[in-house]
DNA sequence: CAAATAGTGTCTGTAAGACACTATCCC
DNA sequence: GGGATAGTGTCTTACAGACACTATTTG
């Protein structure tokens, strides 16, 4: 006798008894296109390049995503399918839904965990594979198999909400930046501008303020800020 | 060759190359119950009776909860665990989060998708067992299996959110209502008082007012309210 | 009338939004 | 100086919080 078939629940069901679902995830991994061309900055995602489809000609593009393995954690996963899909070293998938529908996938029973990660825009060109994956910005254009547009919208909502809140909670700046740097990330997340007064003033609480100022920019040199350190 | 092992993954595997994990919902399926006797009105929430586990004497108390059957949607489950376990109908189980460690369960490896949904203390009362449930004050001092408190608070800080953004969300109140009664309901879920004026004047505006007043009660009559229809 | 509850007038402090001004760099 | 960007003084508006008052019922 197994193990697993020593405990049963309630029911009188061993967990053996039933159809067990496949269980994905797929990533939204997120990050911010800097301001080139006199076009500003503005929030792209990590799309990988997909096998052509039974019914499609061309190969398309798609959330990375993977199977869960056995003993393996979602973040794991999505670190995982980070990797092996865009080369690219995940940092803290956060989850955000799961797409239960049982039709949703053509192969079979499968649910998937939607997740998002966000990485900067220089580590994220530095580490993905060129050839197999593509930074898109926002709005997206093409078509996406699943529900990988919903799994956008979520993530661009809960990374709004959070840069709503907080300087930066995901690093996209680096160790020191000054507050245009900041306001520049902040209008990408937003999609839209925000008012620089304001802006400075609502943020400035919230930040660590070093004894230097930011060099080899056009006009007055900027105060330079680092993130709070955690308990502060 | 099956439909399943006609379709494989970048990786070359079959779905069935991998081993799938057990999936479990689990529900705070949370209430306010009524002032009485002096106390105040309260959060609660459901408990079901859980059958004595190997190295314990007694039964103890668990959320609701129940494995995913086949072809079935995540809210179905939920709905058919509140049904089997408590008699209750739910409404709208909200997803929380995926409960995902490897080891989290004795019996194998169970992923758990926890859920928040919400009903009524007269119709939960009218519907549920009470040999099998409970309905327990928060907070909770039982000792609860698995993730369930966290569970619970992540329960908790989902409701309050709702609540401090619109009046009755998950329609706690009967069709007409007073501010007082609102106001009950609004300082059991977010577990402090409100002040009276302040919470009238922030509610009034997304309240749709009847032509009545409340009869049967000490004091001026107070005028009656309904949630605002859908799409004002 | 008193007790009880509903509802309002109004002051205060805080903070967002907006405008205009000053400050400090490079050329 | 002129251009450019950083940073601030300050006005307006809105609104949450609080207190105290008025209003309307029951007993």
């Amino acid at each position: 006798m197994t193990r697993e078939a020593a405990f049963r629940d309630e029911a009188g069901c061993a967990l053996a008894d039933y159809p067990r679902p496949s269980v994905a995830v797929d990533t939204a991994l997120m990050t911010v296109i800097p301001a080139a061309d006199g076009v500003s900055a503005q929030l792209g995602i990590l799309l990988v390049r997909r096998p052509p489809q039974p019914a499609e000609a061309r190969p398309g593009w798609a959330l990375p995503g993977t199977f869960l393995h056995g003993g393996e954690t979602l973040a794991d996963a999505v670190r995982r399918s980070l990797d092996e899909k865009a080369g690219v070293t995940g940092r803290e998938p956060q989850q955000l839904h799961v797409f239960d529908d049982p039709q949703r996938d053509d192969r079979g029973w499968v649910l998937s965990v939607a997740h998002l990660d966000v990485l900067a825009f220089p580590e994220l060109e530095g580490l993905r594979d060129p050839t197999s994956t593509r930074v898109v910005p926002l709005p997206i254009r093409l078509r996406l198999p699943y529900d990988h547009f919903a799994i956008i919208e979520l993530a661009i909502g809960r990374l709004r909400g959070e840069y709503r809140a907080h300087p930066d909670p995901h690093g996209l700046l680096r160790d020191s930046f000054t507050i245009a740097d900041l306001r520049e990330v902040h209008e990408a997340v937003a999609g839209c501008v925000l008012q620089k007064d304001t802006f400075r003033r609502l943020m400035i609480d919230e930040l660590e303020s070093l004894p230097a100022a930011a060099e080899g920019r056009r006009g007055r040199p900027a105060q330079l800020f680092a993130r709070r350190r955690p308990e502060t």
